[in-house]
DNA sequence: CAGGAGCGATACCCGGGCGGTATCGCCCGC
DNA sequence: GCGGGCGATACCGCCCGGGTATCGCTCCTG
């Protein structure tokens, strides 16, 4: 199977239209038909149901689907990876690092002070990225090392170390009812009928459905929170650095939340592991 | 970046040699060449340095070689899954579990039968494979789930679930000085000068150096140890079984070999769902 | 030191396959 | 019953992947 043809192939299982899917492509619908046609003749399976009105994907298809993504994530990845280590030969070398924005700052930053003062030590190149990107990144090569915290990311596929464990706090605004109180129960904050928990975007971009409203990064939600029209539920390093007019209130029946580092299996540069010794060592 | 350039360099980067890596592809020198070249000039760099003797990879390279088998092993096991996706569609569905021949034989009969026991389990199909096989089984998509020991093998980028931990033995011919004793320390039976560690085939089917005997299965090894000219630390469970003309006496200090059962990461079939449920359900 | 062998690069040709346009066949909705 | 939407098919042209022949370079060798 050549990556073409998996490119073409999640084109059309993601638009469920051959028309679509070969203007996303670039190419005109009857190659495109051929192709995933030659695809199914190989595999000796049908890929796709074709109704009359669109197209469905089989199970074998459904299952296509889900290793191709991961398939060309890596082919992506080896591309990416190789053109950094191109670059760093005969340039500055760096570790790009993945972090969900507004997250960890504080273990962050000693992190990269940490890994600085170590001998050897090159660029770090931060992204910070929305939450639940930092996989993706790690995925297709965009970054070297993430952060990722448990139990919201997906660590699966990949070696971690734990860093650091911390409960969570309610976010409200000042004068809300229960933010006078030492604590709060996490059934108490997850339907208060004033203040819905937002909705966040899953991986595909679309958000779940539901009362709250939608955030794409954590300035919205402080802003948002802080208009009254939701509260929120996040670790307790959150708190620092929080607005004036918000408080957070301990939930202490809420999941502890783990921040670990994370890279990819097989690829210890000595870069990231100089990192992931830094993170470790405190 | 197509498949069969990544296969085309990944072969030239084994064989360190256009003309073999050709001969190898099935296809003529000049093509090869010219495949990488394109490949080098898209790049932007150079992966292979051409010397007047054969051909050396470049810091690039060695990234590429490694990113390149894990992309060509992730689209091998989109084809596979995909194939048995669509037989299990239209025949008897199975899961494919990989196991170490000779280790864990127990605890993989009780995993088996606690598993056939649950509503809707389908057929496993267990395939025994040489130590360290397994994992390399997991990525190309030939098996769905395995067994695998730590520390011995590498569990980086599966999921895994840890379902047993047991001390090592070593095993001796009986009547050796050592066979009577009621356990000894790991440093007294790693340099034996009479009986020395065996040496196992690395993943790529080649030997490390050293005095002992070349191995490749529990058959091999057992007879070996019978013959006199070699001994081995296994875990426990291994002693289940022994030949009569052998013994096994505890080394206390040897690091604790854990079992656990691995699979792909998002690949919770639910074949395979329920296999991870049986196993940790004891 | 000249000759030859080994190896990768280059030149050139051929054919298959990929992509394009035009059109068909089918099903659904009005 | 008819038109429109959608995927499949027919057919064509061109590019690219693969083949043979040959070159250029570097060692090794007698």
């Amino acid at each position: 199977m050549e990556t073409r043809e998996l490119r073409y192939f999640v084109a059309v299982a993601e638009e469920l239209h051959f028309g679509r899917a070969a203007r996303r492509l670039g190419i005109a619908q009857p190659p495109l038909s051929r192709a995933i046609g030659g695809l199914e003749r190989r595999l000796g399976t049908l890929l796709l149901e074709r109704g009359s009105r669109g197209v469905a994907l089989t199970g074998a298809g459904a299952v296509l689907l889900r290793e191709a993504r991961a398939a060309l994530d890596a082919v992506e990845a080896a591309e990416r990876r190789t053109r950094r280590a191109a670059l760093a030969a005969t340039g500055r070398p760096a570790v790009v690092l993945a972090a969900k924005a507004g997250a960890s700052d504080e273990l962050l930053a000693k992190l990269l002070d940490a890994y600085a003062a170590e001998p050897g030590a090159v660029a770090v190149d931060v992204v910070l990225c929305g939450p639940g990107e930092q996989a993706r990144l790690l995925h297709d090569g965009r970054a070297d090392v993430a952060l990722l915290h448990r139990p919201f990311d997906d660590t699966a596929g990949f070696d971690t170390e734990d860093l650091h464990s911390e409960g969570q706090v309610a976010v409200l605004p000042v004068g809300h009812p229960l933010s006078v109180r030492p604590h709060v129960r996490l059934a108490e904050v997850t339907d208060l009928p004033d203040l819905p928990l937002p909705r966040w975007p899953r991986p595909d971009g679309t958000f779940p459905d539901g009362p709250g409203p939608q955030v794409r990064d954590h300035t919205q939600l402080t802003q948002l929170i802080a208009l009254g029209r939701a509260c929120a539920v996040v670790p307790e390093s959150g708190r620092t650095g929080l607005r004036e007019d918000l408080t957070a209130v301990p939930v202490p029946d809420a999941p502890h939340v783990t921040t670990v580092i994370a890279w990819p299996p097989h690829s210890r540069s000595t870069a990231v592991a100089g990192l992931v010794r830094a993170a470790t060592a405190r």
